[in-house]
DNA sequence: TTGTTCCCATACGCCACGGTACGTAACATC
DNA sequence: GATGTTACGTACCGTGGCGTATGGGAACAA
């Protein structure tokens, strides 16, 4: 009856899709496929193509899953955040805690030569730079210094979880990671406007060395 | 005669490993494969397996040969410079430069769970961040800020990379980009020492806004 | 001219995966 | 208790890539 078909299933769909995510974050895109997920599932393919049409299918539906949360993670616990200093800070501390999502996130985007994937991958990108772009003029900078900021501290924070990936040793950990993270803060988020008492609340927030 | 086997080949090797590299960058590791390659050159398998042993021996081909021009581009027009805060800023700007070397490192990174990729993909970054934490503590800086300054610097150039390939649309582009690469240098190079000149020296490199 | 070496083509076996056809056991329903 | 639906297993084919065996032609040497 319920013409959304993908809504209600039965319940395995969704761990099939989530097998697909693990699979993508640690393997890429071509782990996932049908028989090794399968077999990590401990079915056959008999199973899976009761429950999809085919492996694209699969693919939509892990992604459709990931983009969901994505957002959702993103908007929790943010969102009502009133300074805006303070939801960017937040939006970095979060980007920074969850290493697995930052794997997840560099796998998609390594695969987005695929049609499929890329199409996702560049509308969660576009979604999240619209949302830090929206936080920067809410600190009040203009409308092109807004974009240049967001896109910089974007990149950072891309970048940071290869870096994490590729050299994880070198990357800072521990009480040296909470340094890092103050030394990104007081160069990725202008201090605008605060004319009556500009350094006091910077080093304030910072903790002056 | 030659110890080393594989410094006079007959030159088709090269060739090989060229292709590679290409087929890497644009469409990921599993391009990497024999028989693809051997169509896009006009030839058979046969030709390969004359040069290779076998697929894995042309991917550390692939490497070396990405490896040894990977450190001569940078080395090349950087190392001369005495002035580490000019070093830096040439070293920003051939990161901005190469597009496609860009789209080369994160090809590679993304397939480091490939082992034979993965050691070269690490050696090289590890390399890398060595050279620059090297110009910020020529840039007077010590140890520690010096490996949290270069981390941060290294993490926003990936990070730029990663951007201009999932959104290209969004990032900066011809005179933006110009401005978006001063406000990068503004606050990824800390100004030290200087007591005498701090603010003249700054403002004219940077061209106040 | 003959032989050897270099370079490549052809043809084959092997395996992994996508997808299909069909069988089947459990369960519900009337 | 006959019937249909659900949820999976089994068996099969086709494709594409890896690696091998073998053949053949062009160049060069003798």
């Amino acid at each position: 009856m319920s013409t959304a078909a993908s809504s209600k299933s039965s319940l395995s769909v969704e761990a099939w899709a989530e097998a697909a995510l693990e699979a993508l974050a640690s393997s890429g895109l071509d782990a996932v496929a049908v028989e090794p997920l399968a077999r990590r599932l401990h079915v056959t393919k008999g199973s899976f193509y009761w429950h999809f049409p085919n492996r694209e299918a699969l693919l939509r539906a892990a992604l459709a899953l990931w983009e969901k949360r994505e957002t959702y993670d993103t908007i929790v616990g943010v969102e009502d955040i009133a300074d805006p200093y303070e939801r960017i800070v937040r939006l970095f501390k979060q980007a920074n805690s969850s290493h697995k999502a930052g794997r997840l996130y560099l796998a998609l985007a390594a695969a987005s030569n695929d049609p499929v994937v890329g199409e996702v991958v560049q509308r969660v990108s576009a979604r999240r730079l619209a949302y830090l772009h929206k936080c920067y003029r809410d600190l009040g900078l203009a409308e092109h210094d807004a974009h240049l900021w967001s896109t910089f501290a974007y990149a950072t924070f891309i970048g940071n979880q290869q870096v994490h990936r590729d050299t994880p040793e070198r990357f800072p950990a521990g009480a040296d990671f909470r340094e890092y993270f103050k030394l990104m803060l007081k160069m990725l988020i202008p201090r605008v406007g605060e004319t009556g008492l500009p350094d006091a609340a910077a080093s304030a927030r910072t903790e002056s060395a």
